[in-house]
DNA sequence: AGCAAACATGAAAGGTGATTCAGGTTACGG
DNA sequence: CCGTAACCTGAATCACCTTTCATGTTTGCT
């Protein structure tokens, strides 16, 4: 079984295992990721691991945990200051990208889970849903997105970001050559495609054609 | 190595054997399904698999091959009938759902590809991708879609099935509970919603407002 | 300083599974 | 009804992994 640490070598320990699994479940995957991996990745003794964590499937579903809650809080951290809908939803795509390409182990440790872990991957998607369509419920109440069923419009949208983000993030931009490691940001055509269909896709209806203007615009 | 077989045994072997793979990967994934595993459900020796197949990758990729060229004939069937674009585009992600909940191992086995086998798996997105963007970019120049970049677009639009299918297809219908194991088909309104975000999305701008009045605007 | 409690360690036990291979069985042309 | 190529088989080999544990080291407290 594992156990939190009780002193301060200890924590440091337990971290320092934590972000190796993080690391090694990313680049090697789950099924070639050996506990022996983890460890010398962390620079720690191979049964110093069990003090810890009960075994290879309880430090992965800690990694998951641990990467959901992070990609939560930058995305709503941008969007945060947003001040209308899409607003929100641009900068909560931005943040989800620049999240993707700062931990890519996000994608592929999400992926692996179907099998090692499906229900902490059921949680993953089903959090950033939750708060996603929150958001969109809101937008509708306040007026700014049409009437829709905000948890299927959810689901959606994040389909998108996901794809989007594997095939223009993950799989550096195809074509271009380059080299250097930096992660890459989004490219602005691709985000401006993406909300452009976001907002036309979520856009209350035009007011009935020439509807009657209020009195804040002026006809003379 | 693998070789093809030169009798209607051998034919029948090898793709009893696939068939099994199919199964047994979606099933139980790439680490645990064993070749063993394969052999015995496929009913035929171990020693045997390793006439047809080089090994378990390479089986693998055969596998995710197959299911990439039966989906995408299901969804371009289905399309094919279609008189408008949005016709073709409601049809090929209800091909593409009922093919999901026919076959659950499509997604379970692309999932895992991302470390058992990246190149198979890239793919098959970009197969399905380069159709879907073809499609697009015919329509547009008919005037049945906006002007957008079809590439990103046939990405988003892909993710958006890509989720929705998982919640709402392998995910047996959240909450009604459902025991019978019949696949189900996508719910109308997911469906209805789905392609609403759709059409919003691609559709081409209406035109001018009202007949677009030139001299109604005046400023001075 | 002295002493528990925490913490650290890696060799070894106990498993599992991919792949090989030497030896049978089946199909079919002649 | 032969003979040969194709096909089939599963025990054995080899490689590697998770997990345990007996033994040592460090930390924090008094």
């Amino acid at each position: 079984m594992s156990a939190q640490p009780r002193t301060a070598r200890g924590t440091r320990t337990r971290a320092r295992l934590l972000a190796a699994a993080e690391d090694v479940f990313a680049s090697a995957g789950y099924h070639d990721a050996s506990i022996v991996r983890i460890t010398e990745q962390a620079g720690i003794g191979l049964g110093t691991f069990y003090l810890y964590f009960g075994g290879k499937q309880e430090i992965f579903d800690e990694v998951v945990n641990d990467l959901n809650a992070r990609v939560r809080h930058a995305m709503t951290e941008a969007a945060r200051t947003a001040e209308d809908r899409f607003d929100a939803e641009r900068e909560g795509f931005r943040a989800f990208f620049r999240f993707t390409a700062q931990h890519p182990a996000l994608y592929r440790i999400i992926r692996q889970a179907e099998f090692v872990s499906p229900g902490a991957q059921r949680r993953h998607y089903e959090r950033i849903v939750r708060s996603y369509a929150h958001g969109l419920a809101a937008a509708q109440d306040a007026g700014e997105v049409r009437p829709l069923d905000p948890e299927v419009a959810a689901w959606a949208l994040m389909g998108m970001g996901e794809l989007i983000g594997m095939r223009y993030i993950l799989w550096e931009a195809g074509g271009v050559g380059e080299a250097d490691g930096a992660p890459r940001d989004i490219p602005d055509h691709v985000l401006d495609e993406l909300m452009a269909l976001i907002q036309r896709g979520l856009a209350p209806d035009a007011p009935p054609p020439a509807a009657p203007p209020r009195e804040d615009v002026r006809h003379d």
